[in-house]
Parts: C-alpha cells; sequence; structure tokens
DNA sequence: GTTCTCCATGTGATTTTATAACATTGCAGT
DNA sequence: ACTGCAATGTTATAAAATCACATGGAGAAC
C-alpha cells in the first residue's frame, strides 16, 4: 500500500498549537530559517527538503513519514518512503526538525539555529505538540550521569498530557492525574 | 518471516549494566518483586507475564518484542507477535518493565512498585541501559508545563551516550561531544 | 566547455514493529 | 454446573523503516 495509509496523526488536530498566534508566518519565516541557516552551513536545501519541512510547518503537531509521503505525492515529488525519510533524515540532522520518538512522527523545530536539547509536550486529546528546552543537564538524569560517568550525547524528553486548551474543553472527564 | 528475526539488539551486549553487581539476584529479585506486586494488585501473573518478565530481567539492556517472542517460542509459547505484546503491555501498565521509546524495545523496571516517573541512559556502543529517576517536575520542561498550565500525565526521558565503561575502553575515538 | 565525481533522488523490494479480529481456553464467582 | 470475563492462541494485516540499486544533476577538476 503507497496511499491513504497512516492516518494515525491526521483528522483530530485543532489549528494551532498551545498558545494563539500568528500562524501565516510560521511557515515563512521557518522556511527562511531554514534557508539561511543551509546557507550558512553549505547545506543543500533541496525542494523535496524544503517542501517536508514546509509541510511540517504548516502544523504545530508530530506527522508521522507516510502522512508526508503522501502530501509530497500530491505535490509530485516521488512517492516511496525513502524519499521522505532521507528528507527527515536530513531535517533532523541539521536540527531544522525533531522526530518526537513517542509517536513515530516528526514535527518542525521551534528553534532553528540554536543548539537545543529540546523537549516536547503532547497533547493526547488534539496531538497538537509543543517544544520546549530540556535542561536535562541540570535535572536528576543529569546529576545521575555525572555521577556514575555517563556521557550525554542526545536526549530524548517527551511530555505526554493534556494542553490547557483541551483541558478547558473537557472539564473534568478523561483527565488523568499528574504524576511526576 | 517468524523466526530468526530482529537480531537488531542482540548480539553486542556486555555481562551487565554500567555497574558492577551480583547478577544472579536481578532475575531472582525482580521476579519476587513482580510476584508480590501482583499478589498486591489482585492482578495475575501468568506464565506467559513471568517469562518475559524473567526474559527481559537476565538482561541490562533493551530487548525488541520480536526477541523476546523468539525467546518465548523456545520455552513453547505462543509465537505470534500479540502473545509478547500482550505480556509486555501487562507489565509496562503495571510498572514492571518500561519501553524505551527510542529503540523500541522494552527493559525490565528497576524499582518495581515505586511509584516513578523513569530515565534511562543508553549507550550507544555496547547497547546497555541503566535507569535513573527523571526529575522531570523539578526541570525546565516542568517549569514550563506549570507555567503554560500544560497537565503532564507521562513522561519518556532517555539519553543516548557513552557509558562509562566503554568510554573507558574506546579512549578517544567514537565519542562525541556532549550537548546538553 | 567537457568530464568526472559526488550527492541527491527515484524506485522496487524487503525487513521490522505493531495491531486487528476472532476463536478457544480456563479460572472466578454464583 | 453455569456464566461471565480475562487471558491466550492464531491468522491476517497494517504501519514504520531500511536495503539495494538505478538515475540524474550540480559543482569541481581539467
Amino acid at each position: 500500500m503507497t496511499s491513504g495509509s497512516s492516518n494515525d496523526l491526521e483528522g483530530t488536530a485543532p489549528p494551532m498549537g498551545f498558545a494563539h498566534h500568528d500562524h501565516d508566518t510560521c511557515v515563512i519565516d521557518g522556511l527562511a530559517a531554514a534557508e539561511a541557516c543551509c546557507a550558512k552551513e553549505s547545506l543543500r536545501f533541496t525542494p523535496v527538503r524544503r517542501k517536508v519541512l514546509e509541510i511540517l510547518l504548516q502544523e504545530h503537531r508530530a506527522l508521522g513519514a507516510y502522512t508526508i509521503l503522501d502530501r509530497l505525492r500530491d505535490e509530485g515529488f516521488g512517492s516511496q518512503p525513502p524519499v521522505a525519510y532521507r528528507a527527515l533524515d536530513f531535517l533532523v540532522a541539521h536540527g531544522l526538525a525533531h522526530k518526537i520518538e513517542r509517536l513515530n512522527a516528526f514535527i518542525a523545530c521551534a528553534h532553528p539555529g540554536e543548539n537545543h536539547a529540546p523537549a516536547f509536550m503532547i497533547c493526547r486529546l488534539c496531538d497538537s505538540v509543543a517544544e520546549a528546552h530540556s535542561g536535562v543537564a541540570k535535572s536528576a538524569l543529569g546529576s545521575a550521569a555525572r555521577a556514575i560517568g555517563f556521557r550525554i550525547e542526545r536526549t530524548v524528553v517527551e511530555a505526554e498530557g493534556v494542553c490547557p486548551t483541551c483541558a478547558e474543553k473537557v472539564p473534568d472527564k478523561a483527565i488523568g492525574k499528574v504524576s511526576v
């Protein structure tokens, strides 16, 4: 199967991330930042890579590789998995996008160019995702790592829960207890 | 294909976790703790569930579901994916095991019974995994969540890097820079 | 300007991970 | 014994990711 698949992350998302903002500029600014970033590092910001980033920037949520692939096909690009995965690999490698491990999905970086260890908040009701700084170095994990001599190279920090917008809409039901 | 698969996480592991310890007791103590935990909560610690936990306890690293499935078959249990996934779901749901999202693999819990938000350190050279407490509530992510009203229900905190044992063996090469 | 080389892309096939759907078994409570 | 439900077994399929190899195109070497 090459089309119509991967609806796991589609159809339920709200129009924006947690906070209200001028979403039109997200895509434009994001692409411009990526362009600048690639120019500075002599990277090739090719049409496929640009289109994939554009697709990601249009949402404040994570998209599965196959969802992206579907949209690439609609735009006339190749429609086999490696097309999407290679572009995503490039974007992730250069900090222009991130993989949300918990969802096996990808999201545009909110702070391109900055050297960062990102953390994510994932709303299980509307699927929106917000990016924050993890501050792992100062956390209990960072202390534990230093204490035993573990050398951290990369971190995955993802919090799953309910975003403020959804918490408002869904007064009491389906709301679990904070466990951290 | 139903057998001989999933070697991704096999064959490279060291005999122990980061720290030297009496590994013989890991399995025995782990099973005993699980037994106690299930008895207390009136859960059914069935043969498959017990065997899967035993398999996990024999390693201080994460095992893929299909690796576990292979071993289950060797022991005479059902050999179809749901057999392994259901047992793993049970163990994860009751805090006896954890899923390492970064690896799509599973590991026995190091602190069964305790209410915890675990964090993991994953050595990319020897695949060993150590569990720590994440302390997410006190981290930058916890602050960000409180600030915007995001309700955290579950966290994924995983650090990838080089464990002390491997760092010793591999003096300077293949060692990246700490980025957090 | 032509050639060469490398990187990027296109494509088909396959592997790895995970779940759906339904039948069967077996213990728990009555 | 009957009933109901949870657990297991099994077939099939979906979803996520990678391999392997062919093609194309931009820039460097000449």
